[in-house]
Parts: C-alpha cells; sequence; structure tokens
DNA sequence: GATAGCAAATGACATTTATCATATATTTGA
DNA sequence: TCAAATATATGATAAATGTCATTTGCTATC
C-alpha cells in the first residue's frame, strides 16, 4: 500500500485528529513520521509498554483491548481509518494501558513523541483536536460502563452488534464488514463465547439478524435498537 | 465557607488543573468566576443538558453518574477537592453525559466556558494539563470497562472499597470518609443492594472490613487486594 | 480441492446473581 | 428524645449466565 509521504495530499487527513491542521504543522508531522505495516494478528502495541510515539491508522482495522484476570482479553474498542493509536499513554505520561492488535493486514504512520508534541504545542487548533477526542472518548467509556453494569447480555450483544455495523458498514452481502471471532465479540460484551454464540443463535431465529459461518448481518435494525434499548 | 476571591491565593489550586497556570490565567478566571454553594443531595448537573460553565470544587464530595436502563443510575466516578465538573461536555460540545449531585455540602467555583476557553486557547500548559486529566481518565475508565466485564461483584466490590479509602481518606475511628448508602455502593458496583450488603457480611465475617451502621472501615488491605485480583 | 485444525453450535449442569418477602436496625427530623 | 421513615440484613427462590463435554461445520493452507 502507498501512504503518500506528506500529510497535507493524504486523504484521510480531514476524518483524523490532524484535520485542520496548519501547514507547517503538517510539514512537521510529515518530516518525521514514518510508514509502517502490520499483518493481520500482529501486536502493534503492548499493554504496560512505554511508547515512543503514535501511530496514525491509514488504511486498517485495529482491536484495542485490555488484559483481565488470567489474561483474558477485554476489547475496549476498534480503531480504524484516520485514529490514532497510543496518544492517551504518552499525553498522560503513563504506560500503554490497552493492547492493540491488527485484525485485518493495516497499514499506518508512525509519528515520534517528539514531533507530536511539538505540533501540540505549537498549534492550539490541534491541541484543542485533541481534547475534544479525549473527552468524546470519555463520554463513550461512560456509555460502556452503564451498558456493562446494567444491561444484561443479550442487550449488550444486540448493541454492538449495531456498533459494528454503523462502525465497519456493510460489504456486497450486506454482512458487517470486519471479521471477528465469537470469542472477540464475547470479549467486547464481556461474557463467555458460548453465551454469544446462543444469544446469537437466538437473534438469528427471531429473524433480526442473519448469519453464514462467522459472518453477521444484521436484518432488522429498528427491533436491535428496541433490544439494546438504545434511545438515542 | 470562604472561598478566596483570587485563584492565585486558593490551597486547592495546586491540586487541580489550574496548577502552574500563569498569574494573567489565574487572574483571567478569577474576574469571571462566582463562588457557588451546593446542599448535600443538590443536583450540580443534570445529563442531557448543555452547560454554560465549569465547577471546580473547592470543598465537598460530588457523584458523577449517567442514568440506565428504568431511571438506575450508574456512578461513574466521585469528584473532590480541586477536580472539575463539565469539562468534558464543553470541550468535547456534546451534552452532558453523566449527572453530578453532592453527597455532602459542597463548595466550589463556577466558570464561564467564555473565560475556560480563553485560559485554554491563551495557555498551552494549561491546554496540556486538560489534555493529560482527560486522558488520564480515559486509562480509569478503561480499567472500570475491564472490570466490570471481567471480576464478579465480590472482586468488584473489593477493588471499590480499596479505591474509596484512597480516594477519601479514614476518619478518626478509621472508617472510610465518605456517607454512602448501600445503594450507591451497588451503583457503583453495578449489582444489586442486596447482593452487596450480603457481601459486605460476608467480608465482615471474613474479617477484611469492619462496619458501624452504613460505616465502613478496610481492616485487611492486602487480603482485599488479593480479592481483587489488582496486582498493581 | 482435500484435509487438518479451529471455530461454531448445542446440550446438560453448576454457579452466580437477582428478585421478592420480611424482619431488624439506624437515621432523621419534629 | 421519640417515632416515623429509611436503610440494612437475611432467607427463599427464580432467573441469568458460566462451564464442561461433545458434535458439527467451516476455512485456511498446502
Amino acid at each position: 500500500m502507498d501512504i503518500p509521504h506528506h500529510c497535507q495530499v493524504c486523504q484521510k487527513q480531514s476524518d483524523s485528529a490532524f484535520q485542520g491542521l496548519s501547514a507547517t504543522g503538517l510539514d512537521e508531522i510529515s518530516q518525521l513520521k514514518t510508514c509502517v505495516s502490520f499483518r493481520k494478528g500482529q501486536v502493534i502495541m503492548h499493554e504496560g509498554a512505554r511508547p515512543q510515539g503514535v501511530y496514525c491508522i491509514h488504511k486498517g482495522k485495529v482491536k484495542l483491548y485490555t488484559l483481565g484476570t488470567e489474561g483474558k482479553e477485554q476489547i475496549i474498542r476498534f480503531i480504524t481509518d484516520g485514529d490514532l493509536i497510543g496518544y492517551r499513554s504518552i499525553l498522560s505520561d503513563e504506560p500503554i494501558s490497552a493492547s492493540a492488535t491488527a485484525l485485518e493486514d493495516t497499514f499506518a504512520c508512525y509519528i515520534p513523541k517528539s514531533s507530536f508534541f511539538k505540533v501540540i504545542e505549537d498549534n492550539p487548533k490541534f491541541s484543542l483536536n485533541m481534547l475534544k477526542l479525549s473527552c468524546h472518548e470519555l463520554g463513550e467509556a461512560g456509555k460502556m460502563i452503564t451498558s456493562l453494569a446494567q444491561k444484561n447480555v443479550k442487550e449488550r450483544l444486540a448493541e454492538i452488534l449495531l456498533i459494528l455495523n454503523t462502525t465497519f458498514g456493510e460489504d456486497e452481502d450486506g454482512f458487517i464488514d470486519i471479521n471477528l471471532t465469537r470469542e472477540e465479540m464475547a470479549n467486547m460484551v464481556g461474557t463467555a463465547t458460548e453465551s454469544v454464540i446462543r444469544l446469537i443463535s437466538e437473534l438469528r431465529k427471531e429473524g433480526f439478524i442473519r448469519s453464514k459461518g462467522k459472518r453477521l448481518a444484521v436484518e432488522d435494525k429498528k427491533s436491535l435498537r428496541q433490544i439494546a434499548a438504545v434511545f438515542e
């Protein structure tokens, strides 16, 4: 994959936190960034590490997860084109709190810590973008906390199917365009793999979703929303 | 309660996000801030509202919570001296995602949106502080998500007792210096009130905690840590 | 395009947690 | 200080979810 050498001509820039950054700011980043790629399944960042820079995803899909008791992974959220990885750790000056693994072959730019900070310091606009971003994520995390604490497994599963459908879109056959195992879905919902499998069968029998192998398609968004008790 | 009219002489300033802010920045805030107080039980901010400023808590204890299905509250975190309320909503330009209610009589300064933004724009140092703060909170939220998804109720309760003990300290009798009902504890742990009551009895019988009425004291931190599976 | 290795599906059962009922204790406010 | 209101405590039972075992189906790779 070809990633533009200069951020100014990168099509993903307008969808990223770098949107609206000054030309000199983009220059700064462009000069020091390097292009990297990760194969499906490859770990991009490891919980506990001290990152020396951030990744800006150009094309790909990444899961962000923490390791709980006995090494069980809890998926916090997904990361895709235009999103950043590692900024939380660098900005709060703490070790990485969530590991990141590529769900499919992924292409990214690596921006060293120093230039990331320089751009933040020189560009109030970018700094504010980052602030907006992290505050938005904070709100999303709060919603997830409430869901986990108050909804039952079926409600959470319905909610996550809707989120996946929105985040990754549908392929030509209408299936959600992301390749996840049932175990990974369970690691999002916060339940056992078998429970997810059972409830997917249930939702299928009820006609709300459709499945072919591991692939899933949302058939009845309205009913799923009702199950998820999402009234927004 | 007397809150200093000028932030520069406020003792809580060094514990707050305003720590290290320039004299002109502090002037800016001091000129437009107003002192407010809330009685125990009073709602400070309401989910869904559009705040016109942030509160900086001078002295008091506040719970931050979202309302889940059927109006059940889920406590996200606690706020105390030097902490801000409402910044997330203002910075991400979204409605308030969590309500705030005073747990005891609380004194705060109200800083209008405009001066808050002005200080952010003029003071890279403050902007970076806020960025650090929100990124730190993001990490904490991630931990809470993993706990809720993977730990059982007893483990989560043990964890929260430790957090309360650290956050609010102990009174002269060794009890955690915060006045919470069992229901509120359940709303943190994400479980039914009765379950919390039962498990508190259990922990008491095991000798890990002590209780007198609603007041609780941690007796054996090490064992609680083991139960909570916190190995940090 | 065959096949070995995983992943999904399902049943049976165990465990955890929630719910409902009721008794007892503790606050709080007159 | 007392009484009403509220919170805590505990038992019995129901419901939800987890665990283990096994079968069936898919899919990645040679």
